[in-house]
DNA sequence: GAATCCTTGATTGAATGGATCGAGATTCTA
DNA sequence: TAGAATCTCGATCCATTCAATCAAGGATTC
């Protein structure tokens, strides 16, 4: 599994409006200042995560966009594989986006069997992390950063 | 981390050797054919091992590679991190290859925490993981094919 | 010294990734 | 109902990486 920055950006996204989670929507360019990510690229992101029924959008003067589900229902190996695909390191051992490699004998393969563990372990992690749960590190690592700050002073 | 088809054929050629260990050299024709992987460019990834300390060669008419030093000596997750780069999901969370993102804040990152974790499960693995480990497995699925073959007659 | 094989670097062609643009559709508001 | 704000969608661009091939050259052995 590689996150090219599409993924981190979309992960991103999701954590900015999970923090703001609402029946409100926000705007693109708010999402974009805010986290650091190119307006159009974002734009293009959002439509995707859309299409992929992670986020729903409002179009018009108020529009923007908020998670179509709360954070608890929105898996974070379900979003990587909508954005990324396979989580897999190799797409013979992928489960969701399995392709044949050219080895002589897949059955044999030794490779294909240490990677079928590397993908096991990828998917354990990721299948078990959902939004909310980024959404409440996000908080504790804010709060431990503020708490930083008031020792300092 | 994701593993190409040139990560794919080093650790394919490298089990060939493995599973051959012995001071005599093998001819790249040999491993190309056996292991179903273009020629010119297998000479290439090979030229890559002997610069990574993995294979030593030897030229000339009976000429050829060899593994460098045992199997047992031979760390997939070095071999990876030479011929592929690094393990980690995103460079901002690798230990060998880090890389700063353009998130607004690394420390209080909420993605680059769980991406840390996917990032030690998948080295953990395969910093304990040797080619003599891989050839064992090898030869385990030989013989559990031979076993099968022999139950079928 | 000829045959064989490794060495090195260049090159190619395709795919992928990151990003931008423009025109269109939709919704709100004045 | 005109127009402004915002999402929608497809096209395009550029740079980089990947997979693969090629060619010339050097080393080694028989």
């Amino acid at each position: 599994m590689k996150l090219t920055v599409r993924g981190e950006y979309a992960l991103r996204a999701l954590t900015h409006l999970g923090l703001r989670y609402s029946p409100k929507v926000i705007q693109i360019s708010v999402i974009s200042s805010a986290e650091n990510i190119p307006k159009r690229f974002l734009e293009q992101i959002l439509n995707d995560l859309r299409t992929g029924g992670f986020v729903e959008s409002r179009r018009g003067v108020a529009g923007g966009y908020r998670l179509a589900k709360p954070p608890e229902k929105i898996v974070i190996a379900g979003v990587i594989r909508h954005i990324e695909g396979a989580l897999a390191p190799i797409g013979c051992v992928s489960e969701n986006y399995y392709e044949k490699c050219n080895c002589p004998d897949e059955a044999r393969c030794a490779l294909r069997s240490i990677m079928k563990e590397v993908r096991d372990s990828i998917a354990h992690l990721l299948e078990k992390t959902t939004l909310a749960n980024l959404v409440t590190r996000a908080e504790k690592l804010k709060a431990a950063d503020l708490a930083d700050a008031d020792f300092v002073i």
